[in-house]
RNA sequence: GGAGAGGUGGCAGAGUGGUCGAAUGCGCCGGAUUCGAAAUCCGGUUUACGGUUAUGCCGUAACGUGGGUUCGAAUCCCACCCUCUCCGCCA
């Protein structure tokens, strides 16, 4: 959410900067709604002042043992006209949430402008593609030697955008997400944590899948009211901080959970449907930063070196991308994507992003630190970057590390949580 | 799922219809005392929103959440949520 006083004080400023992101905000439809809301609030507040000061009056004059019936006369009427005035106040109120909680963070000024992917800038490259002295084979074809990848399997079970996996793959699998939680939790300084992967509402709307993007979620009815399961595990240690006020000494909280994710890729229709690249339900290990206002542009540099690190101690040729205004997701002010080298596609592929939330979601939250200076509570940053994805990851390990009979070499790094062993055949 | 107890400020904990945003204690901040400290004493110490002749002032709201009764609700009524104890079930 945008500051409320920022979005009066100057509404056409932050229109023209949305609209850099192709947001189109309706200026005319923010000024009346918020003319009519000062218009009743203070209508109504004046009322309650009277209610009270005579109420409080009755009571005096009741505890003197005086007559309080000339003043309670007096009051009569207030009580049914407020109630109408409070009414449209809550409803006036509403309508500028809802209007409120629907509108994009505004991208940081250091954000090329841009429309689509295409205006993304390119920041620099680490390691070199491999040479394949033989004809490369993707994920899905690698993946079928000893049923170590059943896409069939995983739509009889479940259906479309499901994946089994098997074998040395399923051992791959789990030493990647190993491997990242202990690198970060390990040598990062990011504190290990294990979270709900069902969450409630009002997490959904602190970090912004909620209101707007309902339908990217995979919800459950049971017991009392509607609950979600997670995107990202940005949600739930996002979440941690939602209504509390933390001490300054405890900033940056640098928090990092591998979970489950579960997406309905609605709208991603006929979009990688081959293989397990974008699948309703993978696993990520995600790092999640809560910082000083101050801070949180060096804690954005930090956080994506300590995904490129993931990276590059597997040895993974990739690609740091600064995202344009049009590019970046509802709650970023700036964020950067990491592309992995994938030798079948012959191009990058997204397998990390890492953004800077500013106050956006904390304002949703009212997530805050009590400032030192000023002794007040004030907005945290937030943070949250994947870590890396782990399907993808292992889409990427096999690939770059196959060998001309398919079978697939294990990086150096994650040896030691594979018992060892050299690779998987 | 059943039975019981409970949810009040940073913490503990009073308050069962009126001057209660809320006693008291602890903590924290400032000051006095002291060579300094402890002890003691004095003062201060929630948040959100709105207005404003803005490092201030005024108003409104908030005692788990949402409704209701009332001129007036922390206090009475209803529903829900959460926590704790015991039982059941379960990994």
């Amino acid at each position: 959410m945008l500051d409320p006083a920022l979005l009066r004080a100057h509404l056409d400023v932050v229109a023209e900067r949305l609209a850099t992101r192709g947001y189109a905000l309706d200026v005319a439809a923010v000024e009346a709604i918020e003319s009519e809301r000062k218009r009743v609030q203070t209508q109504t507040q004046e009322l309650q002042n009277l209610r009270n000061t005579r109420s409080k009056a009755i009571g005096q004059a009741k505890a003197k043992g005086e007559d309080a019936s000339a003043l309670m006369a007096e009051v009569a009427g207030i009580g049914d006209q407020l109630k109408v005035n409070e009414q449209r106040l809550a409803e006036v109120q509403e309508q500028l949430a809802a209007l409120a909680l629907g509108i994009p963070n505004l991208p940081d000024a250091s954000v090329p402008q841009g429309a689509d992917e295409h205006g993304n800038v390119e920041q620099h490259r680490w390691g070199t593609p491999r040479a394949f002295d033989f004809e490369v084979k993707d994920h899905v074809e690698l993946g079928t030697r000893h049923g170590w990848l059943d896409g069939d399997a995983g739509a009889k079970l479940s259906g479309a955008r499901f994946t089994v996996l098997r074998g040395g793959l399923a051992r791959l699998h789990r030493a990647l997400a190993q491997f990242m939680l202990d690198l970060h939790a390990g040598e990062h300084g990011y504190l290990e944590c294990n979270v709900p992967l069902i969450v409630n509402p009002d997490s959904m709307r602190g970090t912004g899948q909620l209101p707007k993007f309902e339908e990217d979620l995979f919800s459950t009815a049971v017991g009392e009211g509607k609950r979600y399961l997670i995107p990202t595990a940005e949600v739930p240690l996002t979440n941690l901080v939602r209504d509390e006020i933390v001490e300054a000494d405890v900033l940056p909280m640098r928090m990092t959970a591998h979970s489950l994710c579960f997406r309905a890729e609605a709208g991603s229709h006929g979009r990688d449907t081959r293989g397990m690249i974008r699948q309703h339900q993978f696993e990520k290990v995600e790092l999640v930063s809560i910082s000083r206002p101050a801070d949180s542009a060096d804690e954005h540099e930090r956080m994506t070196r300590c995904a490129e690190v993931v990276l590059e101690k597997l040895g993974l040729p990739y690609r740091r991308m600064l995202l344009c205004t049009g590019d970046m997701g509802f709650s970023a002010a700036k964020t950067y994507d990491l592309e992995v080298w994938l030798p079948s596609q012959n191009t990058y592929r997204e397998i990390s992003s890492c953004s800077n939330c500013t106050d956006f979601q904390s304002r949703r939250m009212q997530a805050r630190w009590r400032n030192p200076e000023t002794g007040k509570p004030e907005l945290v940053h937030t943070l949250n970057g994947s870590g890396v994805a782990i399907g993808r990851a292992l889409i990427a390990v096999m690939e770059n590390y196959q060998n001309a009979d398919g079978s697939i070499a294990v990086p150096e790094a994650l040896r030691p949580y594979m018992g060892g062993v050299a690779q998987i055949a």
